[in-house]
DNA sequence: CAGTAGATTGAAAGCGCTTACAATTTCATG
DNA sequence: CATGAAATTGTAAGCGCTTTCAATCTACTG
């Protein structure tokens, strides 16, 4: 009974109607909507007209079940209540508005099994590329991303194997640096707040820190180095302990993300501590919530929005050159010095 | 030449393999998967098993197209760098994946024409509804979303026709409240930030704050209303602007939402003032920052996250029943004390 | 003017899925 | 045991698009 829904269904404007204004085959607008080269200048001017007249935008799925260019890429991201994804996704965003794509964004919440559902979806989805922020569980999906020849970009976290594009910061270097700037103010007991060792920067601020202990002969204290999870609960628990239990206490405190300082500084303000004559603390990444909050945070500065930019960029090469290789990208951090470092008032010569 | 692809290519699981591996025709296993009720029960187990065992995933766009749901719903933001956003996103996901949606974020970054331009993709997209947070230019689209029929649902905006499913705060309430209570603490000359005007919760704001000061026999003073447009920026400019030149000072200030208020903290502080004992400040929102900065921010609570959560929802049913009416959802607001309101230390009975 | 390479366009076959509609099966009833 | 309704499954027609392949057209060349 019901009659080609195109002749009088107004809602849906598709190619075929397009195609008839033009007074053209839908293989032909087709074409000069995917960009393809050859078509007369006059086709092409006929078929945007008509675009333009009917108001036609193109049908995602159709698009991309036709195995044609969605103009999708996923972003899979652990959470969203901190600067620091948000400010990333914001360098994503400038170049993908620019080159007119959309972002699908899936949050794991850090839920293992998200995350490795999410990926697989996501390869069957509309999306042509995938970037993943900090992902924690690569292991169990990387070869199906691979197998399918599916373009992905890491942002923030590396594997084992190499293999794959990857955009990150400096994490050894910014944190080394961060911990010299300490030890040469004075400090000897230099707290650390560990991240989530599961995730690669964590593993290197980590060596940062102690590298730069070392290289300032300064011997690493066990109970110094204390369990986080780039939570600012994390940071608030670490700096509570070792605040309460280790005598003498640290005069610095190195958190390994500015959520987990934030914590920290919590905590040290509960103690009764003032910041930063009585103790020093410094952070790392620059979420823009650091230079809001008082006093200010020292810390490290990763180019957050660039990673993006980048990370970005590179997943759009991938997807036009699957074949591409792989490319580690790693980008300068910087020291970023505010108000809450000071010169170690104590004059100790240390002992373990 | 090419064959069947189903039969020796690897990379793509469909349907139909599925149906091979059960036994079955594919209309069946589509019936199963989609939850459709005529199946029996042995069927139903043996296309799961198949599932499981060939790690079949739906391929989106194909469902789409075919009519069928994407389980993908969007979100157009203004933004993304500040907690607001970011707190109500985790409302939406957290019901989207209880019932396994995805999102696809589209920011417009505040530019009239990408919002316009995004609303007419999103229809056309793998979308099945859209969630609009704060969206300013809904006159470009509204009729358009209508005509297809097309789901959605507004967070935190209004428009005048009263003909669309909204969920926001009591913004009149919440600021009538704080402006109360900076007035109960004894203050007179409270300074009232603006937010973007062309939003609607801005101007309940405005209405709120005017409102309270009328009830309490305050004379309104036009160079205590400040410009602003919700961002940091603006915060500062007018905190700064009424410090350096309305005399006397206001003890107070009134930011439309936290992130002024935290611009505005900034001015004053740089002015020398110390908050709260020479000012009060009082924001509005609760973004999560609110509580990280120094002194904590005293503010007016929206709950976000289940702004979020209801809107979202609200979504989902309308998704399900496009006939069902649409509804405005006001949640309560919730003053929240905390360090940056102190009472008025000055006693002058106030002139114009 | 026939012949040909190259440019441009059209016809038609899917992409993987949903869903009328039709066919088959099941089962309680008469 | 025939019968019909209800339950279950299969067949096949698209959804709107891209793309291969073939057809047509154009402009030269000899």
């Amino acid at each position: 009974m019901s009659e080609r829904t195109n002749s009088n269904n107004k809602l849906r404007v598709t190619i075929s109607d397009v195609a008839r204004t033009a007074g053209l085959s839908i293989a032909t607008v087709s074409r000069v909507l995917s960009g393809y080269e050859f078509v007369s200048e006059a086709t092409r001017k006929r078929v945007m007209e008509a675009v333009e007249q009917l108001g036609y935008v193109a049908n995602l799925p159709a698009r991309r079940l036709a195995g044609g260019r969605s103009r999708t890429i996923g972003l899979l991201v652990p959470n969203l209540d901190n600067g620091y994804v948000g400010t990333i996704t914001l360098g994503i965003d400038k170049v993908l508005s620019r080159i007119n794509c959309d972002l699908v964004l899936y949050a794991s919440h850090h839920q293992p099994s998200k995350e490795t559902y999410y990926v697989h979806t996501i390869v069957n989805g509309i999306t042509e590329g995938l970037l993943l922020i900090a992902p924690q569980y690569t292991n169990t999906y990387l070869d199906m991303l691979r197998a399918h020849d599916f373009p992905y970009v890491f942002i923030d976290q590396s594997e084992p194997t190499e293999n794959s594009s990857i955009v990150e910061a400096e994490n050894y270097q910014g944190a080394y640096e961060a911990t010299r700037y300490l030890c040469n103010l004075g400090h000897r007991r230099i707290a650390f707040i560990m991240g989530a060792l599961n995730v690669q920067s964590a593993r290197e601020r980590l060596r940062g820190y102690t590298a730069a202990l070392i290289d300032c002969n300064i011997p690493l204290q066990q109970n110094l180095i204390l369990e986080g999870n780039y939570q600012q609960q994390g940071g608030y628990e670490a700096a509570k302990h070792v605040l309460n239990n280790v005598d003498p206490p640290p005069t610095a405190i190195f958190a390994s993300n500015d959520i987990s300082a934030f914590g920290a500084m919590d905590a040290v303000r509960e103690h009764g501590l003032s910041i930063p004559d009585q103790i020093s603390i410094i952070g790392f990444d620059d979420v823009p919530q650091a230079s809001l909050v008082y006093p200010k945070l020292t810390t490290v500065r990763q180019p957050l929005e660039q990673m993006g930019q980048i990370a970005a960029e590179t997943l759009m090469e991938r997807i036009k050159d699957k074949g591409c290789p792989p490319q580690r990208i790693t980008l300068a951090t910087q020291l970023i010095l505010r108000d809450t470092c000071a010169p170690c008032l104590l004059h100790d010569s240390e002992g373990s």
